[in-house]
DNA sequence: GTGGATGCAAAGACTTTGCAGCATC
DNA sequence: GATGCTGCAAAGTCTTTGCATCCAC
């Protein structure tokens, strides 16, 4: 097991050195800019959307165009430092992506909650699928929508059934 | 009416019905429009985009408006005869439903196929997985990303794992 | 100094909406 | 005949792109 959060000296050192190597590779520029939008994805509560974080930026003093925004997000995901997603809205959602982790997402539909979680044994049901179907699996995703215990006892479920079925996912 | 090959003896008989009972418990009309795009959905290969939808119906002759499509798909989606999903693209994909039958998708990074599987013991993991959270599912989805058994020996994996990463889900 | 990066604004893809005329009940 | 429906075009949302300028190397 990886080394967890609670544990960390140096919070974004590691991502920053990842980022800055990727774009050596490829003969990238590590701007100013850029460092700034690392420091803030992994600031921020992991999940977030491109608005979010641009926002963040602009509280943080930095004057980073939307643009630069979606292009830097691009790389980040291209460097596997970032995980591009989507969480049944119309807009992409991003993870910050923390060592090799894999894992899925519990999302609550009245607070919007996303709860991650793991389980080892959904990933050998994955491989029994795939070898049913003769199918080379790169990736999945299992997204569970419903109501999170703060919300379970509050919330009419009625109400959320509509939503429920228009869920884009 | 034209005959399928499923066995069923009146194709869309049943769908219609179920749609036309829901309108009119909302005091809404069954229109011609809205009865090509019920028909139309059924033909179709069980998943569509709107675009797709929208052109099959003028390739049939119709002349009905993108805005009549989302609008009417938006009905279909509020009585659970079409279900709404993100399949990694920008745009929502559409999907028929037929009977009750819950399935998930195996989607091919090369062909764009998407394969339908059920798992009992997938629905078992989901309830484990929610117990140990606390949570109260609605409603899953899980969606595994790779190559088919047709594109598994042809495609060239390496070539495939940045557009995995970029991946929308 | 050079090539890549940024910001801006415009364009793009997909979807929704306001409105005037039209069709269904 | 009233109410809801349609097509059209305009607007909306999220995202990408062209271009002139700017900055890291």
């Amino acid at each position: 097991m990886p080394s967890r959060a609670t544990g960390r000296k140096t919070p974004f050192a590691e991502e920053q050195v990842r980022f800055e190597a990727f774009l050596r590779s490829r003969k990238l520029k590590y701007t100013g800019e850029r460092k700034a939008l690392v420091q803030a994805v992994f600031q921020t509560d992991h999940h977030f959307d491109a608005d979010s974080l641009h926002m963040a930026l602009r509280k943080k003093g930095g004057d980073i165009s939307r643009a630069t925004v979606y292009r830097t997000l691009d790389l980040l995901v291209q460097c596997g430092l970032v995980r591009k997603q989507s969480l049944g809205d119309q807009h992409a959602h991003y993870e910050a992506v923390r060592g090799d982790e894999h894992h899925d997402h519990l999302i609550c539909l009245n607070c919007q909650k996303v709860i991650e979680f793991f389980r080892p044994d959904l990933e050998a049901l994955q491989d029994a699928i795939c070898e049913e179907h003769k199918f080379r699996a790169l990736h999945h995703s299992l997204q569970i929508f419903g109501l999170c215990s703060d919300c379970a006892d509050t919330t009419d479920e009625s109400s959320l059934l509509q939503r429920v079925s228009q869920i884009h996912t």
